[in-house]
Formats: structure tokens, sequence, C-alpha cells
DNA sequence: TATGAATGAGTGTTCATTCAT
DNA sequence: TATGAATGAACACTCATTCAT
């Protein structure tokens, strides 16, 4: 009957199960009675429980590659621009834990499913590392390699908060994590591989 | 004499497939076929489906628990701990990288089951970063934050690995790993948080 | 000004849709979408799919029933009348070919429900069987069975040019499909039973 | 538990209800029921409810085109061979109305799905007509013309007797059957098209 | 003991029908 | 009046688990 945030209601249901009990681990009846709407109503807006979960994580997934891409063109800096990546990260995750832990568990399932094409965070990670590389801001490194490094830092951080391993606002570690991400990249090109 | 290795089968079986497809991707039917042995049978060994994945699944987390408690006792610096840790991330990921992924697609699931008095990898790389606090090898920082830095360089780089982001045995970046991880740790501790 | 004609968009569509697709293999969504309505204004006009698909057949096997009696009462000797029975039915398929699949599809579904004072096509036929019998011009057959020949005659040859054994407009037949008609009904009438 | 005849009391129970139903008025369920199985029994013989429907099509459909054809190597006469045929059109539905029933009703949704290359019994009627044109035991007439007008004889009297219009034994009529079928594919020789 | 047929609850999905706007 | 979103019951199908042989 209240068609406006119908659609809304669903994503949010499906977020939030998802997150806590994986897309298999939850049935569309139980997101639509988390909504508040019938299962048929969820098919008006989704073609399907696949479609649900992939619309879910490629939106979120690709406005985060947006997003940072925007911090990249907006700041030159590497230290810089890996701070604000940083806090990007956390302010996601304190303001919508549910999202994050989705898409870390979703993307094993989901992330074959993006194309090459489309500009993904770690691309735009990745690129912040070779744009460093470049103009001589840290010793030469694979730049994939270097994300792996930033992203594995912040990451793993946010999985041991899931996990009640750490408490309290991520975004308080946003300094620390930005100086141990950068410190990894630097130490990653000191040696001679 | 037939039934010898016949456990061992299916466990290949199920982590080669629950790597590829994730435990709610893969039916049992599928784990006995891939064994070539009898849905039947598969139950002589495993109660359930989620049996032969809570086992599988904490066999291997709690033996890389072990080994790294042992790497522990072996070692005394924080730098060789390190070392030697990443080592054998890096030498499981390069033998059994199905395993490796099972376990990283698996945590999400099975993690919470792990009782709290087991020694799971992360206390043994946190108890790592605690020594070396309390040794003064690196500055004071909370030891699981440690952990999340040290883990999230090797796991994240091992995700890409998985992803056909990196290429290469990863026991090769080992080195660069263990400087990345360990210069994380240090400047983790070095600003005023 | 609008509706005018919205029954015929959706009765045509209806016809054309289950003549391809059997009504069982269409939904009512399609049916409006195909007819440029809304699936509401659909059932402004009729009660339910069921009274739909009904109200089609009934409307035309009752007319192709009220024909034939029309055509009887125009001649009055046999031949004639199977000749102008016999283009009647080719003269249907040749200018409808949906409906006249449609009726032949869908009788297996809703013959039982006409009633059995309604005058049907097969009356119609039987009753110039037994016309002709009566009158001496064939030799005594059951006049339902003379009816099977006949209709069977021409409704397995329209069966064959819908699957596109037969090509050619029906109507071209129409001679030869009455020579045929009539020698079936004289032939059963020849042996002892 | 009786595994033995599982399968056939499946395909009876399908035959019956499809037969009486149509295929889509039909739920698996009803099937699974009728033959006194479970549902996921079925699906042990069938791969899905189209393969059951089909599977008894096609394989009920193609065994009629090879026993005519073996009608038509025994028999060299066209009447014979006539007579023969409609013998066994009869015999079957004396035998198994219900499977005449279903072969009726599923050719409209199933025919399309038979290959070109098998052999069916329209081919071995249509070859009968062929064999007879050629042989001069029958003026000039299209094979596939004149075996509608076999097949429509037989077929529409089976129609009448399935609704009622008829009664007896349908072997009974078979002489009769026989003279009309071939005075009717003699009549359609006998014009100038 | 080992097999695989059988079970039956549960899943995703469709769709005829209703009704607020 | 006309729309199309919402409903909810029904459906085909899957699969972990059991058990007769």
């Amino acid at each position: 009957m209240r068609s406006i945030g119908a659609k809304a209601k669903v994503e949010r249901a499906a977020i939030e199960l998802f997150a806590a009990n994986s897309v298999d681990g939850v049935s569309i009846g139980e997101v639509a009675a988390h909504a508040g709407v019938s299962q048929g109503a969820l098919y008006r807006h989704y073609r399907s429980k696949d479609d649900l979960a992939w619309s879910l994580f490629a939106t979120a997934y690709l406005r985060m590659g947006t997003e940072l891409g925007e911090i990249r063109s907006r700041q030159r800096d590497f230290k810089t621009r890996v701070g604000a990546m940083v806090e990007h990260f956390c302010a996601l995750y304190d303001r919508d834990p549910a999202l994050f832990r989705f898409m870390l568990i979703a993307q094993h399932d989901l992330l074959p499913r993006v194309r090459p094409d489309q500009r993904t965070p770690v691309d735009e990670v990745a690129e912040a590392v070779e744009d460093a590389v470049r103009s001589g801001e840290v010793a030469p490194v694979n730049p994939l390699a270097g994300a792996a490094a930033i992203l594995g830092v912040i990451l793993q951080t946010a999985v041991f908060h899931i996990y009640g391993r750490l408490a309290g606002a991520l975004s308080l570690r946003a300094a620390s994590l930005t100086r141990a991400a950068i410190a990894a990249v630097e130490a990653l090109g000191q040696g001679e591989p």
C-alpha cells in the first residue's frame, strides 16, 4: 500500500539479513517478512534473489570505487590520498556496518561478476599506489601488491571489529590505520623483489 | 581395504568444491560424486553436511593456530616470528590454495563457532605482537590491532592472488610481506592513540 | 473514447496468444501487454482468465454452430450442404487461423462445459447426416459416426496445415475435401455394421 | 521401498491425469500422490515435469510410428495396409484410452519437438498413400492430404468416443472406418486439383 | 558394510486477482 | 474510470538425510 519506500525497505532488510547470515542462508521469504512486504512484491523490484544480491553488491561496491576515484582526483599527495581513503572506509563501516559486512561476505561469490572495465575500489587504490611510485613518493612496488597491503590493513581491522575482537568506532582508528597502510606500502618496496 | 582413504577422498573433494563454490553452493551429492563414494558412505564419516564443513574448517584453522604457536615458541624475536609466520601462510597457500580459499570463504559462517578457549591463528599473532610490545621491540599497540595489520597484509594479498590480480608463488612475496607487516605494526604504535 | 475497442483488442490478443501457446501457457499479463491495456482494465471486461478463455471459445464455437445451422436451412441437398460446410470451415481457417487453432487446442479443456441444449457444429453436421439418411441420400449410418468422418477430414487437414505439413489456402482444398467427406460417409454405411 | 514398478506407476498416473486434465492442469504433486510415491522420487526418473510429459508422449508417439512402419512392411496392398493401421489405432484406443487421449491433447504442445528425422505415424500413413499412388492403386493425390483424410476419420471418431458422442469398443468400427478412410483418399484424387 | 532409492520439508518463482489511488 | 503495485497461494524443483537391501 505504501509504495514509496517499499524498495528501500527490501534493500535494508536484505542487507541486514545477508550480512548476518550470508545470501544463501537467508530465504526470500525472510527478506520479505523482515521488510514487511509480500514475497511477490519483492519480485516487482528484483527479477530474482540473485538479482537482488548482485544489485545490492554491485551498487555498493562500484559506488565505493567511484567515491575513491573522487578522493583520488581531489587529493594529489599519496599520504593525503591514503588518509582520505582510509577515513572513507572507516566512515562507511561506522555508518553502515551491515552493508560493510555484506560486501565482505558477498565478494567471494559476486566479485567475479564485476566487468573488467568497471572501476573498483581495488583499481582506485592500486592507481593511487602507481601514481605514488611514478612521482617518486614511494619506492617502486607492484601497485596491486601495494593495494593489497592498504586494503588488507583496513579490511582485516574491520573484520576483527565485526567478530568483536576490536571495539569502538573504526573512525577513531583511521589515523593509525593510515600510518600502517602507508608504512606497509613503503616497506614493500624496500627489498630486492 | 577399499575404505582406506575414503574419508581422505571425501575431505579433498569437499575442500576443493567448497573452495570453488562455497559450502552452500555444493550439494552433498556433488561431494560424494567428486570423491567417488556413495552419499550413504559419506554419512558414515560425517554426521551431516554441516559437520563435514565444520570439521574441515576447525581442523585446518586450529591446526594453523597450533603451528603458529609452535613458531612462536621456536622463535623469540618479533621480526623473526613474523617472518616465519608469513612464510607459513605463504607455504600453505602455495601447497593447498583450495584449502586456503576454503578457510577464507568459510570463516564468515564458521568462525563464531570456535570456542573462546581454543587457540586460533589470531590469538597467536596477537600474542606475538603483545610479546613485542612487552619486550619493547615495538611501540605500545593494541595486540589485536597489530594482528589485524599483519593478517590483513597477508590475507588480502592471498585474496588478490585468488582473484587473479597477483600471480606467481606467494612464497616469493614472503620477504616483502614480512617487511610490510612489521612496518605496519610499528607505524600503528607511532601516533597518539 | 479510448475504451472503444479495448475489449476487441483484448480478444484479439488473447486468441493469438492462446492459439500459439495454449491458455495455460499465457499469463494474463501477457495478454494485457499484447493488447496494450492494463491488467486491471482486462478485469473490467472479463471476470477471470477462465471467463476470458471460455467466453472466446464459446462465442466462436457456438457461432460456428449457428452458421452451420444456417447453411443447413439454406441448402436441402446433402452434398450441397456438406460442400457449403466444408467451405465455411476453410474460409474461417483462411481468414483467422489463430482463432481456428485456438478452438482446436481449447476444445479439450472447454468442450465439456458446453451445455447439452446448445447447438454445436457437431450437432449440425450430425443432423445433416441424419437428414441424408432419412431422405435416402446415403445408406443408413450413425449420424455421429458420419459427422466424425466429415469433421475429421476437415479438421485433420487443418491440423496438418497448422503444423506445416500442408501449405496454401485451405479453401483451395474445399472441393476435394468435400468429395472426401461425402465419400467417407457413404462408405461408412456400406458394410454390415 | 518397492523400487520395482515405481517408474511404471508414475507413468500410469501421469498418463491418466494428463489425459483427464492436460499437462498444465496437473501438478507434479498430484502425479506423485496418484502414483503413490513421493515428489522427490519422481525426479529420480524424470529430470522435470516437462521431461516426464515429453518422454511419455515421444515414447508412445514414436512407438506408434514404428508399429505402423511394421504394418507397412508386412502388408503391400493399400487397402490391407489401411485396414491394419485402422485396426491398430482402434486396438490402442480400446486397450488404453487414457494414453490415446493424452496423445491427442499433448500433441499441440509437443509435436513441434519431434525431430524431422524421426518416423512418425503421419510419415508412415503418408508413405502408404504415396506407395498406393505410385502403384496406381489410387488416383494421384498429395500423400499428406491423403494421410490427413485417413487420420482425420480415425482420430475424430476417437475424439467423439472420448466426449461420449459415440459408445462401444472402437475396434467394432474398424471395418467401417477402414472403408471410410479408403473412400476418402480415393475421392480426394478424383477432382481436378 | 556400502549403496542409492526414497523421502519431504523447504526454496525461489510465477501469476490470477484485488484494490488504493 | 484506469492503472499497476501488492498479495498470497500454488508450483516445480532441490537436497540433506534416512534406511531397506
